[in-house]
Formats: C-alpha cells, sequence, structure tokens
DNA sequence: CAGTGAGCGAGCTTCCGCTTGACTT
C-alpha cells in the first residue's frame, strides 16, 4: 500500500501525475463534486443560519467507500483539487466525507500539470482555505434557494415541470429580449453608391473599385447625383498610405473555443465538448474546461521550437496573455495541445478538425504580428462635393496570419480589400459604371449557441463547466428552440449609369435568412415576462456580478456566508410570497377570432402539455373543444384560419387492405393510423391535405423498411428476430431488445445462441434489480 | 412511443457546478 494518497478531481489527470510521482504515491480521482445538497427537497434550514443538509449522492457512493479505505492505511493524504472556489470545496467535503484526521491531511495547488509545479506543489502544503469554502456554500445555498423556492412558483401559476435559476432564466430573457427587439425593428433604406474606374495607362487599362463617402436616403436623391456624375470629371485628390499591424487572438478558453468550433466547423456548443473530452481523455490536448489564457512555461518554449523549425525565427514572438474575463478563476491552463509539435493527430474527423484548431490557435498565439500597409485614396468630383474612396491593404508580412484567423460572427464581409494599382495624386480617372444599390439596415443579429456562450460570460454569468448544459436546460425545457428560417424575398432599387445613360431596375434579394439560431418558445416568452414582472432583482443582468461581489468579501473575511444568505433572503421569500399571493395564473390566453360554425370564441393560450387552440368557453353548457398546436406554429402568429385546421384532424382519408386510415397530431408530430399502427408523416407531409394514395405509399415504405432491418427469424419462435439497428445488429423479442456479445456474428446466429443471449440478459437484469 | 387539455386532487416536477462512463436501437 502506498504511504501516500493524492486526491485529484479528473481521472485522466490522476494518470498523468501518478507517472510523475512514482510508486510511493498513489494517484485517485474523486471526479468533481463528492457530497451535494439533497435533490429532494430544499436541504436549506432557513429558519437556523441556512444550515445546509449535504448527502453522497448515489452515484459516488462507490469512490467514496473505495477512497476511504485508501486514506485508512495512508501516512499522508494530499488534496490536489483545483486552486478555485468549488476546488477548495470539493477538498473540504472529502475531509467530511472521508472523515479525514487533519494532520494527515494536506491540501496542494498546481496550475499545470508538469513534474516541476507538482513537486513543488508537494513541497509547499497548506491547510483548506474555509473562508473560500464558506464562499462556495453561499453560492451553492443562493442557488439552491432562487431554483427551488421560484420553480414552484412557476409550476402554480403557468405549468408544472417549468424551472427557473440564477443562469438559465437570464439566459433564457437574452434570447427573449433580442426577439422582441427584431420585432420591433423598422429597416431602413439608403442609397449606396460604387464606382468603377478605369485608369489607362501605356502597358494597358486597370480598374479601380471605389465607394462614395456618404449614402443617400431617396432615390431621387440617387438618381440626381448620377446625373451629376455624367458629365464630371474624375481626380484623385489624395494618396495616403500608412502602416498598421495585426495581431493574433488569445489561446483558447471553453468559451472562445465553443465559438471558433462554431464558426468555423459549425459544431454546436455539445458537440465541442464532447469532442475536447476525447481529446483530452486521450492526453492530445489540456484541460478543455478553463477560463485561463495562460500557458505554461513549458508550453511557451514548444511554441518557439515549432514555429521557429516550421516558419522561422522571424515568426516567432513569444506572448503572455492576461485574462479578460472579470468572473475568472484561472485553476487550468488555457487549451492546447499537450505536444505541440504534433500539428495534426490520429482519429475520426471531428477529433482531427478540432485538434488542428487548437493547434493553429495556440501556435498562432505565440507568432509575431502581421504587417500591414493600408491606402486611402480619394477622388474628387467635379460637379458636387461628394468624394469617391478607395481603400487598399497589402500584407507586408504574414507574421501569424500564416497560421490561423480568428472569424467573427457578421455574416455580411465587407467588400474585399485588396491590392490598388499604382495611383499618384492629380490624376484623372475615366468613368467605366457607376451604382447606386438599396441597403438595408439589418435587425439585430438573433443568438447562436456559441454567442449567447460569449454573452453570457460577458455578463459573469455561468462557468466553462456549464456552459454547454445551460444550453441544453433551456432548450429541454422549451423556453428556447434552435431552427432555421428560409427568410422571404424583398425588393430593392438598383439604378445604373453607364455608357451615359441611366437605367433604373427593381431587383429582388434574400433576406431573412437564418441557420441554427435561437428562438424564444410561447412558454419561453411567457415565463419571461413572468419573472421580469415580479422577480426583477434576480433577472437583472448585474445579479450574478453583485453576488459574485459578495462571495469575494466572504472568501476575504470580511462577511460572513450566513448573513449575507440571510440579507438576500429576507426580502427574496417575501417575493415569492406575495407573487404566489398576488399574482394570477398566466397562460398567455390570445383571443383568435370566432368559429364561422358555431359563433363561439376560439383562443389560443398555453395548457398543460404546451399551446393549444381552444373553441369556447370554459363555463359553457357545452365543453370547450381543444387541440394541440403544431411545432412551428405560436400563439403570437397562428392565425384563425390555422387554429380552426387544427379541428379537422383526425380525419379519414380512405381505407388500405379493408381498414380505414386516419390522420392525426400525435404528441410526436402528424400520423397516419392503420390497423392499430402508427406510421409518422414526417415534415414533407401536411396532414390536413394528405392523400389516400400518398399515405398508401408512407405505410408501404414504412413497412418495406422493417423487412430490410430484418437480418434474420426463427421458425422456433417468430417473436425473436435479428435486425440491422443504429448501432449495428442487435436481438429483439417481443418488446425487448439485446446487445449480442462482441465476437458473435449476428448472420449465423442460431435460435439456441438467441435464447442463450436472451436468458443471460435476463438474469442479469434481474440481479442488478435485486442488488437496487 | 401515439389521440392529453375544464375541474377535482394525489403525487410529481426544480437550482448551479464539479466530474465521467454505461448505455442506447
Amino acid at each position: 500500500m502506498a504511504k501516500n494518497l493524492v486526491i485529484v478531481e479528473s481521472p485522466a489527470k490522476a494518470k498523468t501525475i501518478e507517472r510523475f510521482l512514482g510508486k510511493e504515491y498513489s494517484v485517485k480521482s474523486c471526479f468533481g463534486h463528492v457530497r451535494d445538497l439533497s435533490k429532494k427537497d430544499l436541504s436549506v434550514d432557513v429558519n437556523k443560519g441556512f444550515v445546509p443538509n449535504y448527502e453522497i449522492p448515489a452515484d459516488k457512493k462507490k469512490i467514496i467507500s473505495e477512497l476511504k479505505k485508501i486514506a485508512k492505511d495512508a501516512e499522508t493524504i494530499w488534496l490536489a483539487t483545483d486552486e478555485d472556489r468549488e476546488g477548495e470545496a470539493i477538498s473540504w467535503h472529502l475531509v467530511q466525507a472521508l472523515n479525514l484526521e487533519e494532520k494527515k491531511t494536506k491540501r496542494i495547488v498546481f496550475h499545470e500539470i508538469t513534474k516541476s509545479a507538482i513537486l513543488d506543489a508537494i513541497k509547499n502544503p497548506r491547510g483548506i482555505d474555509n473562508k473560500l469554502v464558506d464562499a462556495q456554500q453561499a453560492r451553492r445555498v443562493l442557488d439552491r434557494l432562487v431554483g427551488y423556492e421560484i420553480s414552484p412558483v412557476l409550476w402554480k401559476k403557468i405549468k408544472p415541470a417549468l424551472s427557473a435559476g440564477r443562469v438559465q432564466s437570464v439566459a433564457v430573457r437574452l434570447i427573449v429580449e433580442q426577439e422582441e427587439e427584431i420585432k420591433a425593428f423598422k429597416p431602413e433604406s439608403s442609397f449606396k453608391i460604387t464606382a468603377k474606374f478605369e485608369i489607362v495607362k501605356s502597358n494597358g487599362t486597370t480598374f479601380l473599385d471605389t465607394e462614395l463617402s456618404t449614402r443617400f436616403k431617396t432615390k431621387k436623391e440617387a438618381v440626381a447625383f448620377l446625373n451629376k456624375c455624367i458629365p464630371a470629371e474624375f481626380t484623385i485628390v489624395s494618396v495616403e498610405t500608412k502602416p498598421a499591424k495585426k495581431s493574433p487572438a488569445p489561446p483558447f478558453i471553453t468559451s472562445t473555443l465553443q465559438q471558433e468550433a462554431s464558426r468555423k466547423l459549425g459544431f454546436s456548443v455539445a458537440k465541442t465538448m464532447l469532442v475536447a473530452q476525447q481529446l483530452y481523455e486521450s492526453g492530445k490536448i489540456t484541460y478543455m474546461r478553463t477560463d485561463s489564457v495562460n500557458l505554461s512555461n513549458l508550453a511557451l518554449s514548444m511554441a518557439k521550437k515549432v514555429i521557429t523549425k516550421n516558419y522561422g525565427e522571424d515568426y516567432v514572438k513569444t506572448r503572455q496573455y492576461v485574462t479578460k474575463v472579470k468572473a475568472a478563476q484561472e485553476a487550468h491552463e488555457a487549451i492546447r495541445p499537450t505536444y505541440l509539435e504534433n500539428q495534426t493527430i490520429e482519429g475520426d474527423a471531428s477529433r482531427k478538425r478540432l485538434y488542428e484548431l487548437i493547434w493553429k490557435r495556440t501556435i498562432a498565439s505565440q507568432m509575431a504580428d502581421a504587417l500591414l500597409e493600408k491606402t486611402n485614396v480619394t477622388i474628387d468630383i467635379s460637379t458636387t462635393k461628394e468624394k469617391f474612396v478607395a481603400k487598399g491593404e497589402v500584407i507586408k508580412f504574414d507574421g501569424f496570419l500564416k497560421v490561423y484567423l480568428e472569424s467573427t460572427d457578421d455574416e455580411v464581409g465587407d467588400t474585399q480589400k485588396g491590392v490598388l494599382p499604382p495611383l499618384s495624386k492629380g490624376e484623372k480617372l475615366r468613368r467605366n459604371i457607376i451604382n447606386a444599390v438599396e441597403k438595408f439596415t439589418q435587425y439585430p443579429p438573433r443568438y447562436t449557441e456559441a454567442s449567447l456562450v460569449k454573452k453570457l460570460e460577458e455578463l459573469g454569468i455561468g462557468r466553462p463547466s456549464t456552459y454547454a448544459p445551460t444550453i441544453s436546460t433551456i432548450q429541454k425545457r422549451e423556453y428556447v428552440e434552435k431552427a432555421d428560417r428560409t427568410g422571404v424575398e424583398r425588393k430593392y432599387g438598383f439604378i445604373s449609369l453607364s455608357n451615359g445613360s441611366i437605367v433604373e431596375e427593381i431587383k429582388t434579394e434574400k433576406t431573412g435568412f437564418e441557420k441554427a439560431k435561437l428562438f424564444p418558445t410561447d412558454i419561453g416568452s411567457i415565463v419571461n415576462n413572468f419573472l421580469v414582472q415580479y422577480f426583477n432583482n434576480i433577472m437583472d443582468y448585474n445579479f450574478t456580478a453583485n453576488a459574485e461581489k459578495e462571495f469575494d468579501e466572504i472568501a476575504h473575511g470580511n462577511k460572513v456566508w450566513n448573513d449575507m444568505i440571510k440579507e438576500f433572503y429576507t426580502p427574496f421569500h417575501n417575493c415569492v410570497q406575495e407573487t404566489l399571493e398576488k399574482s394570477k395564473k398566466q397562460s398567455g390566453e390570445r383571443l383568435l377570432g370566432t368559429d364561422p360554425e358555431t359563433g363561439r370564441n376560439v383562443y389560443t393560450k398555453i395548457g398543460r402539455y404546451g399551446p393549444i387552440v381552444q373553441i369556447g368557453e370554459s363555463n359553457d353548457e357545452e365543453k370547450p373543444k381543444f387541440a394541440g398546436m403544431r411545432k412551428g406554429q405560436s400563439i403570437e402568429s397562428v392565425t384563425l384560419e390555422e387554429a380552426l385546421g387544427l379541428f379537422k384532424l383526425p380525419r379519414t382519408i380512405g381505407s388500405y387492405e379493408n381498414e380505414e386510415m386516419t390522420v392525426a397530431i400525435g404528441r410526436f408530430g402528424p400520423y397516419i393510423k392503420h390497423t392499430n399502427l402508427f406510421y409518422s408523416l414526417g415534415k414533407n407531409n401536411d396532414p390536413l391535405s394528405v392523400s389516400q394514395e400518398r399515405a398508401i405509399e408512407i405505410i408501404e415504405n414504412k413497412r418495406k423498411q422493417e423487412k430490410e432491418k430484418i437480418i434474420k427469424k426463427y421458425e422456433e419462435d417468430p417473436s425473436i428476430s435479428v435486425l440491422k439497428g443504429r448501432y449495428g445488429a442487435y436481438l429483439k423479442k417481443e418488446k425487448k431488445n439485446y446487445r449480442i456479445p462482441k465476437g458473435k456474428d449476428p448472420e449465423s446466429l442460431t435460435f439456441e445462441g438467441c435464447r442463450q443471449i436472451i436468458d443471460a440478459a435476463d438474469k442479469k437484469q434481474t440481479g442488478k434489480k435485486k442488488k437496487k
């Protein structure tokens, strides 16, 4: 048994450290937090100093008993959890959960996983910082109080199973308010003037693209300007060149990795984290949940070596970046390749692409600035005071641009700047073509998953480990949905002057195209408006930042954590009580009009399972009729006609094989029912208009697919079959699925073989149940 | 997997932050 037990949070980290420390040390991981408030109830004694009631969650029991056993025999236990608020608390919880003796226990910290950093840490142990632990307890208790007191208000006043929280509710608010701004946005148009000039030289003609420094509000003004250009002389009045430089972006942290992987690779936030986790576990990159842009000295010298070898000494510039994120806790390094000499790795396409992105970003961050020369050319028009301007940009030294350039969120790029032909002051230019194009102002951009993370980080809300889960929570609760919009056609004016004549045209363009953007749902808007009205301080964008200041006070010993919580809780709890008493039930009800058949009112509102349409009042003698709304419909925008259409279902659309076919919409979308079997209509078939022929086609298609899935059937028992599924071949008996053990060929599986697999699996299952 | 929705009332839902597998059809 080793004399020393070292406990870290991540098993991958444990493995690495064990190599550095040798036989005397056994390095284990505790897999993050080991104790938490019980999920069942509030678990905070609000009447007695907010004492938290911690327990060891079921999935942590095993690891705790294992650590207990090793700790008992060890001489010294080294708590090497992260050096931040949560990490300090994990160490404290370990002491509590493992009953560690104070004289046997030492707390150590390191920021980079290198042998020297770890040996250094071992030489400088300390005790647990109880003030920092208290700050974490305040954070934990505050989040519990907010989440577990407001959520039940929503269940009563809006709909069951909803949730509210310090982080998720503000994330939803950002999206709802952005959408409101977009709805209120009135695009304004103006005419942008561009001109192409000819430069005639003895060795040929070249062209110069320019833009007028002013835009015109109306078509009339634009036409008047073009008319003035017909007789005009165009003269270069100035050519200015000045040097400029571009610097590389800092190395990746969690949020910037998510943004760049989204822009450059099209990854969702969840996918980026999944792939990064795989790279981390296989030792390819450093830890992927970090808010620090810091690189270890080892990494800096490795980068210098690689850059010198690949691109030459001129391209090296060692840089240490300073973290801009205000709430940063900086327990880890930036995200970088473990071995910078590996420009690429083996593995599937996603891993390879994400790794290469990280490699480029890291290397570029240690490279020289790019040196540019910017040129501005101003052209005088003899008949009017406006000026044409040409802008050029030449790269004199590419520096870091050789490897990597950060992308931006703006989809519409500026006109390409490039090399300008040689020009001089006083030179006369010949007009080739001048265009006036009507341009519209753009509504504010909708959030993508990654740009929402960026915004949250700027507000200091959420942590690297929670960005991805938060994004998925607000979608799972159906507050927000990720969707595409095809966009609509829009007419715009186009006026052109060439060869002395002016031609006016009306052209069309696509606008409002969106891809994978976050849209608020009806429920999201209703919940948000309710929370903003009744819990304005929690919904304030500065609530978290202010709370963080108080956590810092606690960590510095200037404030007692229970006092801080009390100050918050007393008015907060009053607010909860008052809201329960005073607020009305929110259903987002909207009167659409009257049903022409019965004359009854048609409403749309939130029902127990989501948005519904209702015909008639609930206290009418005849019961009201209900229908669930379809995906893509919303309380706000649904029309009376669309709403009434929902009541045309279920409808019978004829028969097939002497059995009736009916079409309806269920929880999983529109479907056809035939002989008690369900066939999904999919996105492309409209349940209101789908024909008998098309329905039969769908049924036959599904049958064919089912047939193709079958690899094997057995005469002995027709309920058993070998099928082809998403994860390869599997066994099915009645409604249960079974895995086929590795090494067994599904094609040649005998009936007896199947029986054995099923029996073995069933036995294992009952065994598991007994254990529980 | 699959057709709910009023009202009645039981019993349930919920937070944020730290970390990974075991499992899927």
